[in-house]
This record gives structure tokens, C-alpha cells and sequence, in this order.
DNA sequence: CCGGGCAGAATGGCATCCCAAATTCAGGAA
DNA sequence: TTCCTGAATTTGGGATGCCATTCTGCCCGG
């Protein structure tokens, strides 16, 4: 099952008081989100302690995390058990996500200097040429990165940790998000269109663009979880 | 200093699994709401434990809580920190509150039956009187109660369970809520204009009325911080 | 009188043990 | 065969002890 790395290796553990919690949060996070353990999956404490060799108390820690994150919920005498994502979870998740993006764009409109415009053009730039060579992996991280950028440099430390929270669950569609072309080019576009609202400074636009773009996102994600969801709930 | 309720009397302990822990956030976060204990005060684990007859377990649960609604910093050797609140977070966070209940608020109009508008305008009705008859508290308890039941009856639980933790933050200031008469006059006016867009089931103008009452509200609780954060930071 | 360093205290993180509640499963009675 | 019962197992919550780190204050040298 491979380890990814113990906790004390390198030097990172006393980086954070609670490194160790965080990484145990961040090994089972990523079997979550890459579908290792599947929805409805029990996370034993135990068994996790006992794998990681680790105490239970740190593993203990970590499973508050993740349920916080509303990745998993705990129950007593049970383990915690990783919640569903389907279709309706999706939706109202980009919701949120939607409008805080949303915000965070008209904010970035409002007060974005040459400097960071910038920087976003060179993203976007970049983007695009993946997007033109249909280099996915790389158009998919240069899209992300132009997304945290903007909520990073709406200068509101609130919109940025909400923000980080519910990504965090609607990141668990992501491995799926094989969007179909016509969605594909519509986000790019969306993109432009942010990108010239960006330019004008044009702070009602910049909003209105971006929160209507996730709104998108959303409903495509939805729309592949429901495909999904439909005739097989069950898997391995 | 009178503990409010021992977490083992009554029944309600075996309510929750960790219902003990969440007593304990309960008080501090009671403490911390009311001023007992100030922005840099600490909280340290083996005083609470010992003051309320607990180990360190369930009160160290509780912190974890405080700090994830954004409460208190923990740093290791110094104990729990509780955060400052003041004119600039005030504004961050009345930002997403903002965006969130006019989200909800929104989709309230859009989907709202006539059993669920005659109980928001009993609600609004209460609270009417209660403002014209100057009974504050009362005013202030169905004015709260108004804005949860539209971010409930929104049915979103992402917003739902977003909106606690922000308003959680955000109800810091609230013991200082003595707004002027003028701003009351524009919130209860803003209430009534609520009302209308909802008995017309005009989902736009319910967002933007209900999204603009909160950045209001959201200004004007800044508005205080900023005045007496500037001459007086400590206290004892 | 002031600054550096050392010893003790303070403090959160981790490990470990015990407990109560709930789940599970075997065995027996109908 | 089916269903009920009860005992063992499972599992999270709580208590306690130890450790590493850091903070505090005192003492000594300059």
C-alpha cells in the first residue's frame, strides 16, 4: 500500500504543531478524493494508527479535520464513513463556490494593478497555449492556479479559507472532470471574457463573468455524477 | 465564576458523541462572544481542564472547534490566542455573509410556498411590532431568527453550514450592536423590501435587496469596531 | 546598571490505557 | 428454518503520563 512519506522524514514535522495530524488529514484526503476509499468507506482509527504506525490520538485528529472538510462523517462505533458527492452535492456546493469566486473577481477587477494583470495574462497565456496543444493535465493546473490566483488576490483572508474548505470537497469530482469539447470551449471563452472584464477593470463584469463561469463548472460536474450516479451506485 | 451546567447533568450528554467537547466550545465560546476573555487572551488547555473537572482531551476538542471557527490561533507552548475582531475582519466577513444570504435569500423566492411566506411574514410581523414598541431584544432575537430561516429554507446545506461558521465569527461584535436609529430605520425598511421581492417571488431583487442589507449591517458593525478599536486596543 | 546565559516552569503534542456503547455473530428455542 | 438472546468484539471518547520545545525569571559577569 506504500506509504507515500513517514511523517518525520525530511524535516517538515515541526513546521506546523499539528504536522503529524496534517499529514495523516492529507494521506487520507487524497484516497478520498482519488476514490481509494469509496463513498460509504469506513476509516478506522485503529486500522489507520496501525498502517501509519502511528498513536490514535494524532489519526483521531486528522479524521476532525476531514470531517470538518465534510469529507467524512463520524459516528460512534462505526468509524467514519466518507460521504457521499453526488449530483445535488455538487450543484450546491458550486453554488457557494461560485459566488465567493464571483466576489473574489469583482474584487480583483476593482483593484488589480499592472503588475498582478500581469501575472494573470502570463497565466492565462499559458492556459490557453495548453489548451490550443491539448495539453489537458497541464491546461487543467494552469486553470486551477488562475482560479486560486483570484481568490488569493481579493485580499479577503475570509473568501480565500471558505473557498479552500469547499474545494477541497468539490475536488472530489475532479479525476471525472473529462469535460465533453463544447464545455471545454465555453470555459475558455469564459476565461477570455474575465480576462478583457480584467483589463477594463470592470469590477460588475469580472463578478457577473466568473460566478456565471463556476456556475457552469458546476452544472457540468453535476451532470457527469449524475450520469454515474443513475445506474450504479455500488462499486468495489 | 459559576460553571453554567455541568456537561453530565441532565441527559443530553449521550446526545452527541462528543457532546462533552462541544459544551466546552459552547462556554468558551460564550467567553470569548461576551469579551470575558480578550483578542490575545489566552486559553490554556490544563487551566480549563482542571477549572471545568475535565482532562485535557475533550477541552483540547473543543479548541480544535474554537479554532476552525476562526476564534482562536493555536500555537504550541503559548496556548490558544483568541483572535482579534476588529473593523477590517468585520468587513471580509459580512462580505460572504453578504453573498451567502443573497444567495439564500434568492432562492427562497424562487421556490417558496405559501405556507413557508405565511410563516416568514408572521416572523416579519413579530418583529415589526417588536421595533415599533422598542423592545430591543425581542427585535433583535426575531430579526436572527428571520435571517437562519431563509438560509434554511434556501436548502442548501453548503450555504447552511457555511453561514454558521461565518455568523459564529461575525456575532462577535453583535454585544455591541446598539445600532443608531438611523440604521435601524434602513434595516427594517430593508426587511420590508425583502418581504415584498418575496411575495412576488422575485428571485433577483430578493438577492440583491437581502445582499445589500448585510453589507450594510456588515458596514455599520465596522463602523463601531473602527471607532473604539482606535483609542482603546486593551482592556483588562 | 545592563546584558547574556542557564535552570526551572509552562505548555501543547503524542502514546497508552480504560471505559461505555453498539455492532456482530453464534447458539438455542420455537 | 427463523428469530431472539447474550456474550465477545469492535470502536470512538476520555483520562493520564511522558516528552520536546519554548518561555520566564533569576543570577552572574562585565
Amino acid at each position: 500500500m506504500t506509504i507515500p512519506d513517514a511523517p518525520e522524514s525530511g524535516l517538515a514535522a515541526a513546521a506546523t504543531p499539528t504536522a503529524i495530524a496534517e499529514w495523516v488529514a492529507d494521506v487520507l484526503r487524497d484516497r478520498i478524493v482519488k476514490g481509494e476509499v469509496p463513498p460509504g468507506g469506513r476509516l478506522v482509527e485503529r486500522k489507520i494508527s496501525a498502517e501509519l504506525n502511528l498513536s490514535r490520538t494524532p489519526v483521531r485528529e486528522a479524521l476532525k479535520l476531514l470531517h470538518n472538510d465534510g469529507l467524512i462523517e463520524i459516528s460512534r462505533n462505526k468509524g467514519a464513513v466518507v460521504t457521499r458527492y453526488d449530483a445535488a452535492e455538487a450543484l450546491d456546493l458550486f453554488e457557494v463556490i461560485a459566488a465567493l469566486e464571483g466576489i473574489a473577481a469583482g474584487r480583483v477587477a476593482q483593484s488589480i494593478g499592472t503588475a498582478e494583470l500581469d501575472e494573470l495574462e502570463e497565466l492565462h497565456g499559458r492556459m490557453m497555449a495548453f489548451h490550443r496543444t491539448g495539453r489537458h493535465a497541464e491546461y487543467f493546473d494552469a486553470n486551477s492556479a488562475i482560479h486560486d490566483l483570484i481568490v488569493e488576490r481579493a485580499g479577503n483572508p475570509v473568501i480565500q479559507g471558505t473557498h479552500k474548505r469547499l474545494i477541497a470537497r468539490a475536488r472530489r469530482g475532479r479525476y471525472l472532470a473529462i469535460m465533453d469539447p463544447d464545455r471545454l470551449a465555453q470555459a475558455v471563452e469564459e476565461h477570455g471574457l474575465l480576462m478583457e472584464a480584467l483589463r477594463a477593470r470592470d469590477a460588475a463584469a469580472a463578478e457577473s463573468i466568473w460566478r456565471q463561469h463556476l456556475s457552469h463548472t458546476g452544472e457540468s460536474v453535476a451532470a457527469l455524477l449524475g450520469a454515474e450516479d443513475g445506474p450504479a451506485a455500488a462499486q468495489a
